[in-house]
DNA sequence: AAAAACGAGTGTATAATCAACACTTGCTAC
DNA sequence: GTAGCAAGTGTTGATTATACACTCGTTTTT
């Protein structure tokens, strides 16, 4: 195959932006690195690509490993490919973004890594180009949002109309008016009353809704 | 370094998807390959990375060597890391569209290299994975298009109000109204008429326009 | 047991934007 | 001189977006 072989070849990795939605605000779950190279800085989690795994694959596996979790919403956000992005060997990286729901990751796993959560608008200065990555997969990701249904994958099934809410304010950074953006639920089918009360975060208690994928994919509208 | 030496390296390539603006259609430039692999088959250009190269320096080489063309409008649209996706060798893709000004580039390259422009949506059935580079492409353009005022690296320096008004339509697939079209250009600042006349297209004549990129960087106003 | 605290929930009026629509102009070629 | 051709030009009605303040139901406090 010799021309193939005539080219050179590359280490190949994956880096993870994992979004959740904590205290009202998008948050970043990152490493405290307690390995080299860059030991003690702060960087997204990250793994080399097998020989017989796809990049998604990959991904998704350097996902699992960290969190536990499966089957996650996950897009790529791009090849970062700079000569000296890594200071002592040449790797190419591919950084994907997940969107999990902060309630359901594997906590022991979690800490065992290292890893802690942070509010978007305080993370450190991460190693490498992992802020321009970081950087980018917030845009893509808030781009995403406002033309398809993502941002349930950081909520929980149900949830009140005050926990949405404040996560698209948290996603679009700017206040939204209560009353509008509930008439704007009230015309979006796919979201639907479940009947349910939640009265962990209010006295009175507040009516629960989940999103419905089946109607969304029937009527393809979603806006909010 | 064993940290990275354990892991394996993989072939890396880049490949363009090269956009014109062409009877007034998007046009897609491709090449009838005279070359193994897929010889007879159509395919992006593309090209290997090198050992000294960023990835983005891989994909405006491999532009340049097609068209004589330097300093083009590209973007990423991502890594294409399948398992099989090059029949006979394991090959990691970094897909980049470009959009070049179609009376620009340097017709004897691009006819050594075999290459020929058609229509979006005529476009042939490509090798590999290229048909889906070309797809995500498009959607990454058009996203693009519609929030930055990228199209006119489609265009001559200048042109007249019927040219861009028919670009729109190429890009958002629908046709507009003449009035209201012309409507939201008097109200764009960084269009701007440049005072001669086209006679090419009509007996009339109709005004030459041009964009004006630093009343862009000013206002940050774009919407067509 | 009354009152205070707290988030849940609810409509209307105005402004801004979008969408639909048809004729006249200026030049050229016959 | 007239037929042909693309260039150019405003108004109206419909839709959508924005601004805004009080009552409800439950719990906690005094």
């Amino acid at each position: 195959m010799s021309y193939y072989s005539a080219h050179p070849r590359f280490h190949l990795a994956v880096d993870c932006i994992i979004f959740g939605f904590r205290d009202d605000k998008i948050s970043l779950l990152l490493l405290k690195r307690d390995f080299e190279p860059a030991k003690g800085e702060c960087s997204l989690m990250g793994g080399f690509v097998r020989e017989n795994e796809s990049v998604d694959d990959a991904a998704r596996r350097v996902l699992t490993e960290l969190t536990g979790l499966t089957d996650i919403y996950m897009e790529q956000v791009g090849a970062f490919g700079k000569v000296g992005r890594e200071p002592d060997e040449r790797v190419v990286s591919v950084a994907y973004y997940a969107l999990i729901n902060i309630d359901d990751y594997d906590h022991e796993l979690v800490e065992s890594h290292n890893a802690f959560w942070v509010a978007i608008d305080e993370r450190p200065d991460l190693i490498f180009d992992h802020d321009e990555m970081v950087s980018k997969a917030l845009v893509k990701m808030r781009g995403m949002a406002s033309e398809y249904p993502i941002m349930f994958h950081l909520l929980p099934k149900e949830f009140t109309l005050s926990k949405l809410q404040s996560l698209c304010e948290a996603i679009y950074g700017m206040p939204l008016d209560k009353r509008n953006f509930r008439k704007q639920v009230a015309h979006t089918a796919c979201i639907e009353k479940v009947g349910a009360i939640d009265k962990s975060e209010s006295k009175r208690g507040a009516a629960l809704y989940r999103f419905n994928e089946n109607v969304f994919r029937k009527t393809g509208i979603f806006k909010l």
